[in-house]
DNA sequence: GATGAATGAGACTTCATTCAT
DNA sequence: CATGAATGAAGTCTCATTCAT
């Protein structure tokens, strides 16, 4: 159909804006680079968008939806509400590591691209604490581990991963996030007072 | 004398830059505007600053150097590593928890401010977190806490700070980010396997 | 087609600066000012031309190529060489007479328009002394003249003719160009030591 | 006397002026770079002269004053008009050879300085042309060359030698100017049909 | 007399957005 | 649907000139 049509230079729009925000920033990327990078013009980009704000809000939407997803993906694999959260962290290291280029529109431009998507971010970064925040609530309702402020630990947590990732977008360093994974579970793991869990259940996919 | 009066309007166009940053970012503040805010006109703020970047560049420097003092000053009340590093934590909860301003421009704006200043910014993150990593190195060789990978715990220390800083400043809440430390220094302390230590002997200054 | 009606805006542009520069020379024109008088906007300038810079290097590309034009045609003419470069000359002359707006950015305002340029122009009066040069070249083969250094003599004619055009520019006076090539041709023809050749046949055309 | 003090101090400026605008031309040559050329402040600039205007004012006038006691001195030699006519063109030459950035000054930059300049300029190209004229005059009423229009022909001798220099100041070839004025010598004499003077009755000087 | 801070008009240029073709 | 021409507001920066010290 002609709506499928549409729906794929949608697509292909951004996954451009993407590239584009990604490597300048949402003030320092023009619609024209976006359109050049998309294939279309500039009206091409105007008739399917009806402006640059709202193409980096869809942007972060589909980020967000897609990160949500491998997380949902990587937690059911798992019952125990720590290993759940703890794979959650996992997946998305693990998404950023093939992606860097969303990695750094999430990790390193998103935030300060301006007082219009602050809310938005807030937001995000709100949801995704959440996300490990209900885990860490049901480890503690289920006895695993200790009472505690669960929605600062859960902060933390997402801090911490926040930290490394955004190092590593910036640095490059190490070559594969993954591997700071490895020394930064106990950490966490410590953190809320959980035992060690073995590794090989949470690699196993 | 004469270069009294140029330094005080160069502070002066620094401290409005720094509002007006704050509330806009690099990108969304004009010169006019910080012209505007410490009243000077656009000529005058070229006068003391060759180019805007130039003057957030310096902001950048300053509030460094500001956040550095204030966490010397901390880590010289106390001889224990581990205290040293949570003391400085805490100056800098306490210092942002008095200047939102600055909270907000060198935690929300500046990693998103434009690709000139990202390297900047990414030394600087290293710089602080070397920090927390001399100290917990130290720690470590004095016995107080089992070796572990220094370098990624300093990352985590020093992203979960910044994601709870974060918080406060997009949410507002807690009031007092002071409050919030509490709740997150266990979980520090805990995450590196470190004793607890009393909080009064932190909290007395 | 669009095609058609871009080009044609792009030479109305290039009018319009043409009278914009000659009025006032290249710094003191404004691209505001040629907008203004090409009944376009600011944008609409620097959609068709990257830079100021660029309009005033196309207008002296198509200034110059304009006066080869006529030169060539003039030149057609006549098979005797010096004949041809005396034609040349007036065709210059008369080209700047009906134009005086050209003349003006030409002879008075290019060169002097910034270091920029300088090496443009240079090269272009080196053109123009060459075409010149290149006849009396011929005309001393065929032994119409005696031998005699012709680059200096191209370069002396071109400056005589320059001179000329650039006193009528400044002072409109004589009221017609082409008055004062009655009294100058002798004393180009005198210079070179080449015998008197019959107005009419020059003029002719 | 402090009034020599000032004068000195204003001539300073002057010759710093004269290689800032040399280097620049009027428009890109700014009040700061004159000053600190002549190693004083902006303020002492416009304490010795009300404008960038006058300094420019001020600088073709003193060039032209030099340029003519050059002129005279050289003409006070010779009794036979051609000659001095002939020495007034070597003298200017020779000045020139010597002082490139005087030469760039009034040569390029000048006319195309702006509007405000160009009433100026042309009086003084007149002028220049007008002391040829006078000696070519003298030598039609001496009978030593035969009538003819001497207007032109002083303008046609001012501007080959102009645009001589010119090329020199654009290109600088050849290595010395004077060296040019062996070879446009014989075309200018032959251009109003005077005899060839021997060269060392000019060169004597 | 001299300095340099300050002003403010104005320059070039960019770019999100609109719209005729 | 798509193109690309056009607009106009806004932004950074320059600089001649003035003036308090």
């Amino acid at each position: 159909m002609q709506q499928d049509r549409s729906r794929a230079r949608q697509q292909r729009i951004l996954d451009a804006a993407l590239r584009v925000f990604s490597r300048k920033g949402y003030r320092d990327a023009s619609v024209d680079e976006i359109a050049g990078e998309s294939g279309t013009s500039k009206g091409g980009v105007y008739f399917h968008f009806p402006s640059k704000d709202v193409i980096y809000l869809q942007l972060l939407d589909r980020t967000v939806a897609r990160l949500q997803d491998k997380i949902e993906e990587a937690m059911a694999e798992h019952d125990d509400p720590i290993a759940k959260a703890d794979a959650a962290l996992l997946a998305v290291l693990r998404t950023f590591d093939k992606h860097a280029t969303l990695a750094r529109f999430f990790m390193v431009e998103a935030l300060g691209a301006g007082r219009q998507f602050q809310r938005r971010m807030a937001e995000t970064r709100a949801e995704f604490a959440a996300i490990i925040r209900e885990h860490l609530d049901a480890a503690v309702d289920q006895g695993i581990i200790d009472p505690l402020d669960t929605e600062v630990a859960a902060q933390a947590w997402f801090g911490a991963l926040y930290e490394v990732i955004t190092g590593w977008v910036l640095v490059r360093k190490p070559e594969r996030l993954e591997e700071t994974y490895a020394a930064l579970r106990p950490l966490l793991m410590r953190s809320v007072g959980a035992e060690e869990i073995r590794l090989s259940t949470l690699i196993k996919s």
